[in-house]
RNA sequence: GGAGGCGUCGCCUAGUGGUCUAUGGCGCCGCACUGCUAAUGCGGUUUGGGUUUAUACCCAUCGAGGGUUCAAAUCCCUCCGCCUCCGCCA
């Protein structure tokens, strides 16, 4: 939700992100007049009401009074006095409807624009993102005398990923970790714990079902719908990342300042229902339906959020650093945000096999936008306001995966284990 | 799954249809008094929206949503959550 007193005051500023992201410009207008229009409704029922309530405070006392002396001339008067109520009642009933209506209908158009884009966001559409850093130096295989395999022969080989059964059992883009594969989401599931907690965030499990309020709340049954898992006898959906549970974890609640900046690291499944990416990286275990991951959350003063999001993005980082992987990180474009962030920060690893460099991870600044939506609000001296939140992938399993074997790998099939990994091996050197 | 109880302002609590403002206490904030602190006294203290230069005032808000009524915290219905007991179960 974006904040009303911009809206009224600087709408232009929210047609040009609109525009930027490429959404529709015109809801910022049909909201200004929908906007006055509730406003009217509003104070139309709020007179008449108060009118009622001045008549019913005349009803009480002579009520009682008729009650124990019922004389004609008070009959009378209870009589004249319920008429005028009873036509008032009628004239509250539909003010309050119009009202409500009219309020509902501000509240559509509000909730379906996205946040305003960050001036420093590149304009434009996916491919449009700026390049902010590379780090590290992909190997040269040709150098090193051998042909790098992709993720899928080696985890085959080494018996740490199956997805033939995965197909059978549960379908195309699932995927059975088992063995040393399933030992190596566990290593790193730990070593990101042990440096999000050493960085002073707080562990925290999630559950994957949620209810359509905290969906709806972080934005993702706008224009992510069809990528969203829905329990339908149930009405609850499952979560496509923790950052939902997590947003939504304060949601209602207003937070003392004292108590901010509040960090969490949150582990849950994610489901993902990869609609319109049909033919998209079939092979192997980048896209998938279910997976795990390790996300950062952060609640924040708004003042502070822009230090927040460097802050995630250093740690994710040294995350990748820790793993001894090249990457680069992108400063993703307007059109690419998803429309709760104004501005994000993706990690994309190098993949030999594929020559490129591909997402892992993802940290955005939501601004105040969630906080609206979900109504979580800080109080500090001067009273209560919206605050901002964050998130920031710390580790999503599969792509981490993919990335470790397919550039650790060497040329006899095994693979090294990074130095910062392998005590949470057992001390193992090579996965063999 | 079955039976019963409960959900009021940060916390506790009063409130079975109107009788000026949803009680009262604790905590908190301000002021006064006071060597200091404490105690005491007075005033304020949910959240959201609106009108207003200001001071103020108005509306909504008693778990959520409907309903009955001229009038609902109070009565009725549905849902949610918590507690107690029973059954089943990882």
């Amino acid at each position: 939700m974006i904040d009303p007193n911009i809206l009224r005051a600087q709408p232009e500023l929210v047609r040009e992100s609109q525009i930027k992201r490429g959404e529709d410009a015109n809801l910022v207008d049909q909201w200004l007049a929908a906007d006055i229009a509730a406003r009217e409704g509003q104070q139309a029922f709020d007179l008449l009401r108060n009118e009622q309530k001045v008549l019913g405070k005349e009803m009480g006392p002579l009520q009682g009074s008729l009650k124990k002396d019922p004389t004609p001339e008070l009959t009378a008067q209870v009589d004249a006095l319920m008429a005028k109520a009873t036509e008032l009642a009628a004239r509250v009933k539909i003010a309050d409807e119009h009202a409500s209506n009219l309020n509902e209908k501000v509240n559509a158009i509000a909730g379906a624009l996205s946040n305003i884009v960050d001036p420093r966001s590149p304009v434009g559409g996916e491919d449009k993102f700026e390049l902010i850093e590379l780090v590290g130096i992909p190997r040269d295989f040709a150098a090193e005398g051998f042909v790098p395999k992709n993720h899928l022969e080696i985890g085959e080989a080494l018996k740490a990923i199956d997805v033939d059964r995965g197909a059978k059992v549960s379908g195309s883009r699932f995927y059975f970790l088992t063995g040393q594969g399933a030992l190596l989401e566990f290593a790193l599931l730990n070593l990101a714990m042990a440096q999000a907690t050493a960085n002073g965030l707080i562990p925290i499990i999630t559950p994957a079902l949620v209810l359509p309020a905290a969906m709806e709340g972080t934005g993702f049954l706008g224009q992510a719908e069809e990528n969203v898992y829905r329990v339908e006898s149930d009405d609850l959906y499952l979560v496509g990342t923790s950052e939902v549970p997590l947003a939504a974890y304060h949601s209602d609640e207003i937070i003392p300042a004292a108590d901010l900046p509040l960090r969490y690291a949150g582990w849950s499944t994610c489901f993902r229902r990869e609609a319109g990416s049909y033919g998209k990286d079939t092979m192997g275990i980048i896209r998938v339906h279910q997976f795990d991951k390790v996300e950062m959350f952060v609640l924040c003063d708004p003042a502070q959020a822009e230090a927040e999001h460097e802050r995630l993005l250093q740690w994710e980082k040294d995350f990748l650093d820790a793993l001894e992987l090249p990457y680069r990180v992108i400063d993703v474009a307007s059109g690419d945000l998803g429309s709760s962030a104004a501005r994000k920060f993706d990690i994309e690893a190098w993949i030999p096999t594929q020559g490129t460099y591909r997402e892992v991870t993802s940290t955005s600044n939501t601004t105040e936008y969630q906080a609206r939506r979900l109504k979580i609000r800080m109080r500090d001296s001067e009273g209560t306001k919206p605050l901002a939140t964050l998130n920031g992938t710390l580790c999503a399993m599969p792509r981490i995966i993919v990335a470790i074997l397919e550039n650790h790998q060497q040329a006899d099939g095994t693979v090294n284990v990074p130095k910062a990994l392998q005590p949470f091996l057992g001390g193992k050197k090579v996965l063999a």
